[in-house]
DNA sequence: TCTGGGGTCCTAGGACCC
DNA sequence: TCTGGGGTCCTAGGACCC
């Protein structure tokens, strides 16, 4: 029997929004929208007029929405030209993610300084096990706990707005899968405290599709099993679940709709890949135009290096990746005989990569990627100059 | 007018070895 | 001639998440 844990979700509220509308106040209330090409560095907003979705045009989805323009039915993930058609007065910014990282750094920092044990889970959340701070070995579970809890949570919201101006909503339950849920529940700026009794009357009327793990495509297969809630999952026949969805995940469909997890929070992991990938403006032809195409390869590959070298680790395993203009997408990928983090040669697996995929339609996106990552051991003699990369035989990889 | 970019994890088959 | 397991690595694709 494991003792009790108690743990917090921490996620910031429409992030990226939330930083441009620091920086530009006066768009406070409107609806806004982020989302389409960088913004190139030396180019800022004018801070008069703003941009509307209405005369964007071109490729581009919606990283994120303030709750005003949500409130027109634009959502983030969603087209940019669909959105136009929703919301076409709403403004619509570049997005910066290098400012998004500063602030992501800045609040991640606040917390820590309140509740030390954190679990990083992308730029604007993370889980915090919040066990040793608020609960004793003699009272594990007592409603102490739990309200000493919410006070720790009142503490983090106040850093996290001292330190960035930023809202954030905190959910805390006895696993990382219910506290996930519960900090969206009062969101913006809300509190969600939850014990396992209150999960029949606050969990189970929600979504299938509102659990961590429950996806587009297993929530409509659910669907057609007649199961839209979390609480119809969880009266579902364990047996039909594994039935359909396999041992493994059906089983976890299973113990996730009765709110049972016990991940522990893991406050640090080593990355296993690194990766550069980029949607063209308009789909490339692999004869027409496969000298920008190449360049674009070797580009990435440099990039790839780049980070490879930023970050302080060489790679293994060299991947490609291709979407087709019907948007079905290919991967390939080709492992060394030693760990690199060179540009040249990094190209040179992928171009290998890129002879084994078909190459006879129009192409949308082009992806390079690193895996079976380690660090450096005593690799002491000099990389190829990642310069070797940028002059390359240009026109050996795509077809003529 | 469809559908970004950076990740993780899982599955499944084949190679290869013991 | 056919017949075994198990373990690990490699590759391809797909679901999912932020």
């Amino acid at each position: 029997m494991l003792k009790m844990r108690c743990i917090a979700h921490v996620d910031m509220d429409a992030f990226y929004a939330s930083v441009e509308l620091l920086r530009y106040p006066q768009l406070r209330g409107q609806p806004v929208v982020i989302g389409g090409r960088r913004r190139p560095a030396q180019e800022p907003l004018s801070g008069t007029a703003f941009p509307a979705l209405r005369d964007y045009s071109g490729r581009g989805v919606i990283t994120t929405a303030t709750y005003e323009a949500r409130a027109l039915g634009v959502h983030s993930g969603m087209g940019l030209m669909k959105a136009a058609r929703l919301a076409p007065a709403a403004l619509l910014l570049p997005a910066d993610f290098d400012e998004y990282r500063r602030y992501s750094r800045l609040f991640k920092d606040a917390v820590r300084a309140v509740a030390p044990e954190i679990e990083d889970r992308g730029i604007d959340e993370i889980y915090i096990d919040l066990t040793g701070l608020v609960m004793t070995d003699v009272e594990s579970d007592a409603p102490d706990a739990w309200t000493r809890a919410r006070d720790v949570a009142v503490s983090i919201q106040s850093a996290v707005r001292n330190a960035t101006g930023l809202s954030c909503s905190i959910g805390i339950t006895p696993n990382k899968l219910l506290s996930k849920i519960a900090s969206e529940l009062e969101k913006p700026g809300g509190i969600t405290v939850l014990r396992e009794t209150d999960i029949p009357a606050r969990i189970w009327p929600l979504p299938a599709r509102k659990v961590n793990g429950i996806g587009p495509k297993a929530s409509a297969r659910l669907g057609t099993l007649g199961i839209h809630t979390i609480g119809e999952l969880a009266q579902a026949d364990r047996a039909l679940l594994v039935e359909h969805f396999g041992k493994s995940y059906g089983a976890w469909l299973h113990e996730a709709a009765h709110g049972r997890d016990e991940r522990a929070v893991v406050t640090y992991s080593e990355p296993k890949s690194i990766s550069r990938e980029t949607t063209f403006e308009d789909d490339l032809h692999p004869v027409h135009d496969r000298e920008q195409l190449s360049r674009i390869f070797t580009d990435l590959c440099v990039r790839v290096a780049d980070d490879l070298q930023r970050k302080g680790y060489v790679g293994k395993t060299i991947g490609l990746k291709l979407r087709y203009d019907n948007f079905k997408t290919v991967t390939r990928d080709r492992t060394i005989d030693a760990p690199t983090r060179d540009a040249g040669t990094i190209r040179r697996a992928a171009g290998e990569c890129l002879k084994r995929v078909p190459l006879d339609r129009r192409i949308r996106l082009l992806g390079v990627r690193i895996g079976s990552l380690s660090k450096p051991g005593a690799q002491t003699h000099a990389d190829e100059s990642s310069r070797a990369a940028r002059t390359p035989t240009l026109f050996e990889d795509f077809p003529t």
